[in-house]
DNA sequence: GACGGGTTAGGACACATGTCCTAGAAGCGG
DNA sequence: CCGCTTCTAGGACATGTGTCCTAACCCGTC
């Protein structure tokens, strides 16, 4: 987990522990006791709470970027691709079982704080909704390229919910190859 | 909005600031202040904050035992009273495109805290799936019926979080339509 | 009118937190 | 070796928090 820069450090400590913790209920002292730094060290690479919030999603934003075009290298066709976005829910099942979504909990956690960082975390998901789009156009979908997105991400968050309220890997599974099937449909429909 | 007692005052203006705020940014300051009453006071009505987190959660729990009970008077068909459940998102729009889902919200919020309740709230999310098993049960689908509860959450709650992450209105209403219609297949596919 | 239990107000207390300052250590070009 | 910038440690400071204590108040009962 460690870059090379503290921080980098810090920003990856940072980006876990608002993930696992919650950003409101993480502290300066979480993070720098997870850094191993001290706290007056911390002032020097960021001013404030808020400075760290946003490092750690513009470096979740590059994260996803890089995710996203791997897909796009990876995948033959578009639907392929798109499956590889369906598939996260397995990849990171333990996670999403035990914390959620980490881009749904944030974005809901900084609505109700009315954080002024709430549009750069929504980017986030921009992200995925328009590389959606992108995927769903190319499968024949027009108009409804976008609504398709929406669809696919609204439902991944939907399990991504239940799946950590009640604990239960075999909802993921399960919807997932739901999801799967739905794609097939959808793909038909469009040849 | 205002309950008879102190307490109920106490317990409603907690469950409003719990959804609105989070749990953890509510503090006993921000709930006096809303009932009008002194935190000394406060402390004779609930020594803890857990205290009335717990009190909150019961007493959503008997709300929404209570709205299901509604539902189910009023609905003359299994399949009428699903559409209630669905028509939640309808109802709720605003507050929903503000805050998101009350209970996957506050779900979400415990699961990161590790807190003791963690399992009370989710008891709120099963009172909405067992009514819904028992709902398409009686439509019909046999050994499916939890999984299309539970598949109904999941929508509902993407929907919510969605909605709320891109304050997009029309995207609730859109989906509702595309649940109803879902729903409809899955009548008369049972028929 | 006196009593007593339930209710209220006000504030004390210890602690954690975000922010900030200062002084020293480390690395590096001249 | 010197001087400068960057990094690090430690702690100060004000504020907000959950918790808790004490004294006064209200109000029905004897």
């Amino acid at each position: 987990m460690s870059g090379s820069t503290t921080r980098e450090q810090i920003v990856e400590a940072a980006d876990r522990l608002f993930y696992e913790q919650g950003y409101e209920h993480t502290s300066f002292a979480d993070i720098a006791g997870k850094v191993k730094i001290s706290r007056g060290n911390f002032y020097h690479h960021f001013k404030t709470k808020d400075a760290i919030l946003s490092a750690v999603i513009e470096h979740r934003l590059a994260k996803t970027a890089q995710l996203l075009r791997q897909w796009e290298a990876e995948g033959k066709t578009a639907e392929e691709r798109i499956r590889r976005f369906i598939d996260i829910l397995i990849m990171n099942m333990a996670k999403i079982k035990r914390f959620g979504c980490p881009v749904g909990t944030l974005c809901s956690e900084l609505a109700k704080l009315d954080h002024a960082a709430q549009g750069d975390a929504t980017r986030l998901f921009s992200l995925f909704r328009d590389w959606l789009r992108g995927q769903f156009g190319e499968l024949g979908a027009r108009a409804e390229a976008d609504d398709l997105a929406m669809h696919l991400l609204a439902r991944s968050q939907g399990v991504a919910t239940l799946a950590s309220a009640f604990g239960d890997e075999a909802f993921i599974e399960q919807e997932v190859t739901a999801m799967h099937d739905w794609l097939r449909q959808q793909a038909e429909q469009a040849a």
